[in-house]
DNA sequence: ATACTTGCAAATCGTTTGCAATACC
DNA sequence: GGTATTGCAAACGATTTGCAAGTAT
């Protein structure tokens, strides 16, 4: 398991989530802060496992974590940043069942494993899917990103 | 483009099909023989163009096509005989879009175009998109099937 | 002060379901 | 005749929207 290393010994804990959102045009209202906190701040304590950074929600779960802590902020708001976010490349939405969308705070190239049983999304490591052949695109068509989605079921 | 021969000399232009949802453990309803024949047998006239018999069609799509042949049948009629079909292995599920699916009469191995800006689906030719390496499936689970979405826009 | 954001509740979309009527074997 | 299938309309879950009230710069 590939641990992953932040300094978080800042004394204004906030700064770099407004920054960060200022640098994407937005706002640093108290919802999409506190969102952001969790999206990309969870655990919070500087040194996080990869599985715990790359989070994969939804919105009804991310309104559920924000609720449990103490956040007010409406369902539809929880919506509409998702995808404030996901414009502003801080969010990737990643579609393997119809009727229910996930984002995933890993932005990065990279692709996912979907347990049918559970629901549950799961980043593959690094680059251990490559494709060793990409099709031309079609004609007036160029190609905006490649998605493998591997399923799985219990065995 | 890749022309598909097929002898449709029959003089019961229904058997096939018939056999096919018996074979399937389906009783051949008259809402399921029209709806098979405006998914395998389109155009109808023998010689089919490989893009007309590989359809990607959604629930509304089909009715509406059900309707133009004046063929009544219910949409929930559609879903239910979509989602048979597809767990008999005469279709294959393709989830691109939250919110939508879409069923494919394809059911080989294969893997898809999507055009973001039309909502089109499209089967990426013979295999042309090859994974140079799978990754072990994680404990306990085994692997389904592996789907390969290309997002594609418009140049 | 002004433009951007939010929350609420209602609206929407695709899909599923309960159940009485109907069709197949 | 008995079971599978259908249609309808209502129910559903996820997501979006309109608009008045609140908030950031």
């Amino acid at each position: 398991m590939t641990l992953i290393l932040r300094s978080m010994t800042d004394a204004r804990p906030y700064t770099r989530l407004i920054d960060r959102l200022k640098a994407s045009g937005l706002r640093p209202t108290r919802q999409r802060l506190a969102l952001a906190k969790l999206l990309f701040d969870a655990g919070g304590d500087g040194v996080q496992a990869a599985a715990v950074r790359n989070r994969h929600v939804t919105a009804e779960q991310l309104h559920g974590e924000a609720m449990a802590a103490d956040v007010r902020v409406s369902l539809a708001t929880v919506y509409n940043t998702l995808h404030q976010f996901t414009e502003a490349g801080l969010l990737r939405e990643v579609v393997v069942e119809s009727g229910r969308s996930y984002f995933d705070t890993n932005v990065d190239d990279h692709h996912h494993f979907y347990f049918e049983d559970t629901g549950r999304l799961q980043d593959i490591p690094g680059d251990s899917v490559r494709l060793a052949e990409i099709p031309e695109a079609p004609q007036g068509a160029e190609i905006e990103r490649v998605d493998v989605i591997i399923r799985l079921r219990d065995r």
